[in-house]
DNA sequence: AGAATCACG
DNA sequence: ACGTACGTGATTCTG
């Protein structure tokens, strides 16, 4: 054996649990922090490709070490039940898996760690200690490496911490971890330190007296303060008590030797049994586990359905007419150009007409228009997709849609993993969609595309069909839960109808000037030339500027500038950092390279790649990705298009109107202050906006106690900073750094914001409470986001807490403008106008427009959008007109 | 594949 | 003392 990993499982299986959002097996066990170590473990297999593997886990009694010690008290905080129950799970999948477990009475996990390290490091074997601790790190050495493993917002990341990086980090040796905790104390592990002294003094005595006993020979030492020297001398037993608890013992009396702990070749049918029972479908794909022979095989749609093949407009008449009354579900494969649509007479059995230009060989689009006539009640999973697949055929179905699983989903849990069909179905349904690759063995065949060997036509009918029918499934089983939740209207008022809108503007798409956008390209090559020659002389070498790498160490090892601040992997070169530096011309150089590249690649560049054969740009508008209600856009995304540099803004002169029409542009003036205001009932702010002014002039007023008139376009600004900090959940470090003054300063606006705002203290301070009762936080129309954070530690909470804060506001301004695009579509029709959605950015929507129509249109528009909803703060919004997006906006 | 950076609301 | 604003997506470099 080469090399050992070795893994403290409780504080893994700890930080998993906070880290995952509840999960429970089909049984009701829950189960999200065994899966969660299940995905550490996996990345740390991947990243680190072990010989052997070992799990040690603490014992529930105290340890020798804590008996003996005169300053523990039994107060271990008691592990919280959902994460009690999950133990015997997370014992079980380990066993399954052939991986050693270690536990040993009176020692904690952190012993067994050091003592098998230790053993192992004699056998010549390289550890790799993996731990959510820091207590750990005092095991580095030559051999012994520890990954310190972080859960962020449920990403893991891990810290590689070898003696270089350890004493880069701390500014002593490995060892001296004992001797700071025996200072700091942890309150995680019960060990109290020294009263008083923080990590931040603790650091410092170490890192310049070398040790406990060294700061305690020098008391006396003039760095010492007054305050710190009495904490030291009151709390001197504590500290050596506290040195004796933090000393990991390496000598434990434990059976297991490193050599016993190799990793089997490969996993077995057993695991698969087990991960089966518990729901981890996604481990059983990703390691590759088949069941063993004796196995049940997975569940898979049982209907019986049969499947129609009309060749002609007759026989498909005559297969949909049994279809008349009842609900219709769709399914198809673009690629194939192939649509099913699915409708059963009963539970167990259905009807499918399947439409295949293999044998259906006339034109499609009459043959569609009958398939999803609009007065069919319809179903489907990704309806936008499918409506837009048929835009693509000459074919307008965008009416009478009532369900979408995809939607459903997403409202149900607007943070889930996925929304696949494939993850739906076996979740809520218990059974999965056929596939290319289930059914009767044998009949796997691989799709190589071509003539011979493709799946057959029946089989393709049958996937297609049953596919079909998991949205039906998905109906029953959905929409019981969106009532549950009052979610309803939400979902046929708002998401339903928007599909048809979003689907419409994607296909309409976005006019773009390609010899525009190619000219702006090409008079960005010659500057950006001439910038990457000054900066390549200013530092003296050649070196690839777009390399944050590279960059970091030119600018502040090799030319020694100031300031630089470290991030995960070396120098921070963001545009925050180097504007502090623009004295020195290099970068002021590099920042203009930096704006001239991203024009160039991202949007110069990008966009020409994107550019349609129609002379159109079509984004897709996700409709189940933000945890917030928001739409996000995607190849390429319209929705970040620049507009706050002069020259970047450039671009929106690309985007034009069609011969004799006109864009209109239509944004909302300070949604989400408005909706602040509105949903606090903050009578001050309500007022401010009522009155019609300058509402961060008027905040200017009230934070820093001056009259309206004498407001300066500074105070305006800062104003204006700790609006948005409002609506973020701010904290007066974020705002001071935001704003550039000090953290004293920016408390003080804040106070001085919420003692002038009341209304707005009390309703963050409730919103926070009311999340930790429900576990959700919810938009005006009742659209939810669930916050498992606010279960976790410190930092996770926090996040929590000022998620709780915006979720509601940036929300409910989602759902505001997805209803305006619902009655801004419906009006434009119903009016005759050939006006049309083309793009949304959030708080704004852009028509084109024939000329002739636009005062209609732009009237039309702004009242749709101020009236979506009446609240007791009016919304603004504003339209202007122009041939292209830059005149319009 | 992940990190860093930067574009938008 | 913690660690530092909410929500996105595309490009580039790097291991």
């Amino acid at each position: 054996m080469k090399k050992l990993m070795l893994l403290d499982g409780n504080s893994l299986i700890n930080r998993a649990f906070y880290g995952v959002r509840p999960l429970n097996a089909p049984d009701g066990t829950p189960t999200n922090a065994v899966y969660g170590f299940l995905a550490i473990l996996q990345k740390l297999l991947e990243d680190e490709a072990p010989d052997g593997l070992a799990v040690a886990f603490d014992r529930k009694e105290p340890t020798f070490r804590h008996r003996h010690s005169a300053a523990y008290k039994a107060t271990r905080r008691p592990m919280p039940e959902e994460l009690a129950a999950q133990m015997p799970v997370m014992k079980e999948v380990l066993d399954a898996m052939g991986v050693v477990r270690c536990e040993l009475p009176g020692w904690e996990a952190d012993d067994i760690l050091g003592t098998l390290s230790l053993r192992a490091a004699g056998e010549g074997i390289e550890c790799v200690v993996v731990t959510g601790d820091k207590d750990a790190l005092q095991l580095v050495d030559g051999q012994v490496r520890v990954l310190n493993v972080k859960t962020r917002m449920g990403q893991t990341e891990t810290v590689d911490y070898t003696p270089e990086r350890f004493r880069g980090e701390y500014g002593f040796d490995p060892p001296k971890m004992v001797d700071l905790k025996a200072l700091m104390g942890d309150s995680s592990d019960n060990i109290p330190g020294v009263p008083g002294v923080g990590e931040k003094t603790a650091l410092d005595l170490i890192r310049h007296f070398g040790s406990l006993d060294g700061v305690y020979a020098h008391l006396d030492d003039a760095l010492i303060k007054k305050g710190v020297r009495a904490k030291l001398e009151a709390g001197r037993d504590s500290a050596y008590d506290s040195y004796y608890l933090a000393a990991i013992d390496r000598h434990a009396p434990l059976e297991a030797d490193p050599a016993g702990m190799l990793l089997p070749a490969s996993w077995g049918s057993g695991l698969y049994d087990v991960f089966k029972r518990l729901g981890f479908q996604k481990f059983i794909e990703k390691w590759g586990l088949a069941p063993g022979e004796a196995a049940a095989p997975a569940p898979v749609f049982e209907g019986t359905v049969t499947s129609l093949t009309p060749e002609t407009e007759e026989e498909l008449r005559k297969a949909l007419s049994a279809a008349a009354g009842k609900n219709v579900y769709y399914a198809f494969d673009g690629e194939r150009n192939e649509f099913a649509v699915h409708f059963s007479p009963s539970e167990k059995e259905g009807t499918a007409v399947f439409l295949s230009p293999e044998i259906y060989r006339d034109d499609f689009a009459p043959a569609l228009r009958l398939m999803f006539a609009p007065s069919f009640r319809k179903g489907g999973h990704d309806v936008k997709t499918l409506q837009r697949a048929l835009l693509e055929r000459g074919v307008d179905a965008g009416e009478g849609w009532v369900f979408d699983a995809a939607i459903a989903a997403y409202l149900l849990d607007s943070t889930a993993a996925g929304y696949e069909l494939e993850r739906l179905c076996p979740a809520f349904c218990g059974f999965e969609p056929l596939s290319a690759g289930s059914g009767e063995s044998g009949q796997m065949s691989l799709d190589l595309g071509g003539e011979e060997g493709g799946v057959p036509l029946a089989r393709r009918a049958a996937i297609l069909a049953s596919r079909a029918a998991a949205a039906e499934a998905l109906e029953e089983a959905l929409m019981p839960r969106l009532r549950a939740n009052g979610m309803e209207e939400l979902f046929e008022r708002i998401e339903m109808p928007l599909c048809a809108v979003l689907s419409g503007m994607e296909h309409r798409g976005f006019l773009a000037d390609r010899e525009a956008l190619l000219r702006f390209g090409e008079s960005l090559v010659g500057r950006i030339g001439e910038l990457q020659n000054a900066v390549w002389a200013a530092a003296g070498e050649e070196f690839n500027i777009n390399s944050p790498k590279q960059l970091g160490t030119i600018l502040f090892e090799k030319m020694g500038l100031p300031g630089g601040k470290k991030t995960k992997t070396g120098w921070s070169t963001n545009a925050d950092t180097l504007e502090k530096l623009r004295f020195a011309p290099i970068v002021r150089d590099v920042l203009e390279y930096r704006e001239l590249t991203k024009l160039k690649s991202t949007y110069a560049d990008g966009l020409l790649k994107v550019i349609g054969p129609d002379g159109r740009i079509h984004t897709n508008f996700q409709m189940t990705v933000t945890a917030t209600g928001r739409l996000s856009s995607t190849e390429p995304n319209l929705q970040n298009i620049p507009v706050r540099r002069e020259l970047g803004a450039e671009l929106r002169k690309m985007f034009t109107a069609g011969p004799g029409s006109v864009l209109i542009d239509a944004d909302y003036s300070q949604i989400e202050l408005r909706l602040l205001a509105h949903i606090s009932g903050d009578e001050n702010m309500r007022s401010a906006f009522l009155s019609g002014e300058d509402v961060h002039r008027v905040t200017a007023s009230q934070v820093f106690g001056i009259p309206f008139e004498e407001v300066t376009s500074e105070e305006r600004r800062r104003a204006k900073a700790v609006n948005f900090g409002i609506v973020y959940g701010i904290s007066a470090f974020s705002l001071s750094q935001d704003i550039g003054v000090t953290v004293t300063e920016a408390k003080e606006y804040m106070d001085a914001y919420l003692s002038r705002f009341h209304g707005v203290r009390d309703y963050q301070k409730s919103i926070v409470e009311q999340a930790k009762a429900d576990g959700y936080v919810s938009t005006l129309f009742g659209r939810r986001r669930y916050l498992p954070e606010l279960k976790g530690n410190f930092t996770m909470r926090s996040f929590g807490e000022r998620v709780a804060l915006n979720m509601p506001i940036q929300g409910t301004a989602a759902d505001v403008i997805k209803l305006a695009m619902v009655n801004v579509d419906r009006r434009l029709r119903d009016e005759g106008l050939a006006a049309r959605l083309i793009l949304q950015v959030h708080d704004e929507l852009i028509v084109e427009c024939p000329d002739g129509e636009k005062e209609r249109a732009a009237a039309l528009l702004q009242e749709e959008m101020e009236n979506a909803v009446h609240y007791s703060v009016p919304l603004i919004a504003e339209a202007r007109w122009g041939r292209t997006w830059a005149d319009a906006h």
